[in-house]
DNA sequence: AATTGGACTAAAAAGGTAAAACGGTCGATT
DNA sequence: AATCGACCGTTTTACCTTTTTAGTCCAATT
């Protein structure tokens, strides 16, 4: 890692600190400077603009949680256990950006092009993976699915619907058991005939 | 039906014309007035409250979709096919009702208490009448759930997940097909051993 | 007794504006 | 190459005034 970017991931560091604690809009460039012990043009040496800065920490934070999500599912093997365990250990990654993600909440971010931009990457990169487990399943002849990239939407919207718990009283206790418990219904038996 | 309740009907309906097309905020008591051709004061004496209208015109809204989806389904005994038909129409419907939602959507509007109660009691009752289809299936043994009750909230919850078209572009062609679609492989094939 | 309009009030929203804060630039310095 | 202070045009904030609004009250009408 050159010195330049070791200088940069510093920064991106700091940030993203400041902007889990404030948000978007109430991070402002000089916080950033002073944290760093830099002046503003310093940083501006290094990143283009603030929103620069802002999508190196979701990127960084994403390739963090891919990475984890990576390493959990690379030792197993078979398809169904493998979709399994993604899908628990990225509700439960979500369970600890929840705090990252709070601050950014309340803020009103989608009329931001970038933004959108980084959610679509991200979304897309998740389907793949998905759509990458399940293709090796219907390979092993374990699954029998018509249109695995239709699928892979399908599991990751669920998910996405099933990050926020609306219906039922969560605690830490019995969040863990829930998942597990909605993930075996949904996608292992929902409906068995 | 008393007169009473028919005046109350009336301003229900000018009110859900009005709130639809303004929101709940821009929407002012002396437009409701003006638009029933009545007195502020007339609207006061059949309603409490700005908020009290509001929940009325909702709760007919939902009402009118819950016998939608009831008319819909009473016919079919099948229970797999009677919950096929109880998301296809309620996913179809929820598109209908996009207009009316969309007003509302950019409000902030779940800091009002009123809201998050009516909200969980459509909620709630969403997920009985799931139950209930379940049930029904489990009785007849066409179903092997062990928790029905938690699946109707993932399929509720995942039906909510699915509202919102995020990833593929939708245009009215094709939204039929998908929601078909992915219906099918959510609940009866996503993966099939 | 049931129903209504209009004048009224307290509170909230909208509008306007001057000052402060902001993202970003530039030229000089090390 | 890396750092910085001074600076610029724009946006946001803070504050005030005016307007609008939800809800009340009471006399008038049916």
């Amino acid at each position: 890692m050159l010195d330049k970017d070791e200088v940069k991931d510093t920064i991106v560091n700091v940030a993203r600190h400041i902007f889990s604690r404030f948000g978007f809009r109430k991070t402002t460039m000089d916080e950033i400077a002073i944290a760093t012990r830099k002046g503003k043009s310093s940083i501006y040496y290094y990143f283009e603009s603030k929103e620069e800065i802002f999508q190196a920490v979701v990127e960084k934070e994403a390739g963090l949680l891919k990475a984890e999500l990576h390493e959990a599912i690379s030792k197993i093997e078979d398809p169904r256990e493998k979709l399994k365990a993604y899908i628990l250990i990225r509700m439960r990654a979500l369970n600890k950006l929840a705090n990252f993600y709070d601050a950014l909440k309340n803020e009103y971010l989608s009329h931001l092009e970038f933004i959108n931009i980084i959610r679509k990457k991200y979304d897309d990169d998740e389907i793949a993976t998905v759509e990458n487990i399940l293709s090796k399943g219907i390979e092993n002849g374990e699954f029998v699915i018509e249109s695995p990239h239709l699928a892979s939407i399908a599991i990751v919207t669920a998910m996405k619907g099933l990050e926020i718990p609306i219906f039922v009283e969560v605690n830490s206790e019995n969040v863990e058991k829930r998942i597990d418990d909605l993930v075996n219904i949904l996608f292992y038996g929902l409906i068995k005939r």
